[in-house]
RNA sequence: UGUCCUGUGGUGUAACUGGCAACACGUCUGAUUCUGGAUCAGAAGAGUCCAGGUUCGACCCCUGGCAGGACAACCA
């Protein structure tokens, strides 16, 4: 991939009101502030799976470096050795891929910047800005004071420049066990700004890290890597989420005291969604107590989820321009992502016949043993999809939803005595309700229309209804996976005392059931999609072999008729 | 009972250096249609958190409230 892509990748549009972030970038542009440069990074941490707010900033950052003919970095945030593994780092790139961005070999880690980083800490140590502090975490934490108080200096506060340099190098030669002592900043323990307050600039961790191995064992704090990272690589803005904020002053303030290119931190909003989770901590509790299957169940936030669920990357960066940016907290409401899917994969699906709830129907006057191909439309927004034959015989597989014994006012579909289409093939009337000792329907018995073969009758004849089938004896099984959102609650944090948000969650999330299936779709491999017509958009399974084909329900097709025939209870 | 940030239709975003609010989704009509899908046309819906002030004129500036968020991890 090249910035070219990166720049399709942005879909383009000119004339669109700015963000408050490119209104920023245009201006430094203007003014020249970074020389006309446009250099971001996105920087995650490789402790978990990226998910759909993740997409936002990769977005975001990408999207802004292209539209300025800038850059921008993969950077891990890799500075806690505890946490972070190579198997994350992994999966981040490929969704980084997926979604269609590229950093052009500008693969970069924290962690290679460790020497510059401990020559840093040497720097202000001479200075006299920073101490080694012997306190323990919980003497620290009472040192610190709180929100609405200062704190009180630490006794460690005064060492001398040799003590610390010497404390220091031997903390970094492994002198010390984990936690007996750390470098701190020396700022202002009575600042309001709690970061202020002498924050850890490195601690003590003998524990080996997924690139440095064993080299060191002293890590540095996000507050002492991010900004001299993005120094280092010359990036211009500097741009994260809104939590961030309170670390700006601090953030300048190591730029400013080790004298070092100073860049841009620019925060916005954070991705809120409803019926969503999007905290890591959640989305851990979720896989790890198998309430899903793995990050990359279907009902996940995770890109690798949304993939496996049919996404695909250009509705996830549709959605990312249409959300916008800002400074304010947002809660999109999910519907606005299900939209951005259907309108692309209205676009791109074939369409294709299954029957997910069969009612058996029998048509009396088609010969026994009799069948035909009729021709159908691959997908009716582009010819250029071209068609396909679906089998068509005596007896069919019809939706049981397809038909009423007793249809209200504004039912189109199937009832006794009604006639309707049947996609692509006949006119058929329902003639006889077959039911089971329970009174169940079982099956219907009905007449075709042989003059309306193909879908329209020579004499005019107009049918309100059309319905799709299958051919009961070309039908093929398959497993369906039919999804629904996660959670019941719009916000599923809203659980009430003492109860954690998996009380929201929806017993429905998943149904698997069998479907009947168009013989056409045998062959199908693995992510492709397709549109059931009257159901919903589905994608092929990793889990599909050849025989046994599963189908992920990506997203519903509207459902006007839900709507009325709700009004009408 | 501290500091900082934010506050525009149901939701999200916009309104150039002040000139009475736009776009998208959603909602509702109607047309059209071999998917109750898609498409097309149209409508309703906020007077910009509140109260003062500056101004000929304020969403925009000032003051004071109110509401929401962030901040007290050797996490990022």
């Amino acid at each position: 991939m090249t910035a070219e892509e990166n720049k399709n990748a942005t879909n383009g549009e000119e004339n669109k009101p700015l963000n408050f972030i490119h209104t920023i970038v245009e201006d430094d542009i203007r003014t020249q502030k970074f020389g006309g440069r446009v250099h971001t990074r996105f920087p995650p941490e490789p402790n978990g799976y990226l998910h759909i707010g993740h997409a936002k900033s990769i977005c975001l950052n990408f999207g802004t470096a292209a539209k300025y003919n800038g850059m921008c970095n993969l950077r891990f945030d890799d500075t806690n050795p505890t946490k972070e593994e190579t198997e994350y780092v992994d999966s981040i790139k490929e969704d980084v891929h997926w979604l269609g961005f590229d950093w052009e070999g500008r693969e970069f880690y924290a962690s290679d910047y460790f020497d510059a980083l401990y020559e840093f800490a040497v720097k202000l140590i001479k200075k006299s800005k920073a101490y080694v502090c012997d306190l323990t975490q919980e003497e620290m934490g009472t040192y610190r004071g709180t929100v609405t108080q200062p704190g009180k200096d630490s006794p460690f506060r005064t060492r001398s420049v040799e003590e610390n340099l010497q404390l220091f190098e031997q903390m970094r030669n492994g002198a010390f066990h984990d936690g007996a002592r750390v470098l701190r900043a020396k700022i202002d323990m009575g600042h309001n700004n709690m970061l202020m307050r002498d924050p850890i600039l490195y601690r003590i961790l003998h524990t080996d890290h997924h690139r440095t191995g064993d080299k060191w064992c002293i890590y540095p704090m996000y507050d002492f890597a991010h900004g001299q990272s993005d120094s280092i690589e010359g990036i211009t803005h500097s741009i994260c989420t809104l939590e961030f904020e309170v670390h700006r002053p601090l953030y300048e303030w190591f730029i400013k005291e080790l004298e070092i290119y100073a860049p841009q931190q620019i925060e916005f909003s954070r991705l809120n969604l409803t019926y969503t989770v999007m905290s890591k901590r959640k989305l851990l509790s979720l896989v790890k107590e198998g309430i899903v299957n793995g990050w990359d169940d279907p009902r996940m936030p995770t890109i690798c989820g949304l993939r496996r669920r049919g996404y695909t990357p250009e509705s996830i960066r549709n959605f990312a321009e249409k959300i916008g940016i800002a400074r304010r907290d947002q809660l999109i409401d999910v519907s606005l992502l299900e939209f951005c899917v259907r309108e692309d994969l209205n676009k791109r699906s074939i369409r294709v016949m299954g029957v997910f709830n069969p009612l058996k129907v029998t048509i009396t006057n088609y010969p026994e043993g009799q069948e035909e191909l009729l021709e159908a439309l691959n997908n009716p927004e582009d010819e250029s999809m071209g068609t396909r034959k679906v089998p068509f015989g005596r007896e069919l597989y019809i939706e049981q939803e397809d038909f009423m014994e007793e249809p209200p006012k504004k039912f189109f579909r199937l009832a006794p005595g009604a006639e309707v289409r049947l996609r692509y093939a006949y006119f058929m009337k329902c003639n006889e309700v077959v039911k089971d000792s329970n009174g169940k329907v079982i099956e219907l018995k009905c007449t075709i229309d042989p003059a309306s073969k193909g879908g329209n009758s020579p004499d005019g004849r107009k049918v309100k209804g059309t319905i799709h089938w299958v051919s009961a004896k070309h039908a093929i099984q398959a497993q369906a996976r039919l999804y629904d959102r996660l959670f019941i609650k719009e916000d599923p944090e809203d659980a009430g005392e003492e109860c954690d948000f998996k009380v929201n969650l929806n017993p429905e999330s998943l149904i698997e059931q069998v479907c009947y299936i168009e013989p056409y779709l045998k062959d199908i491999k693995p992510m492709e999609k397709l549109q059931f017509e009257r159901v919903g958009y589905f994608c092929v399974d990793n889990d599909s072999v050849p025989g046994k084909l599963v189908f992920n329900r990506t997203v519903t097709l509207k459902d006007s008729w839900a709507k009325i025939s709700g009004k009408n209870e």
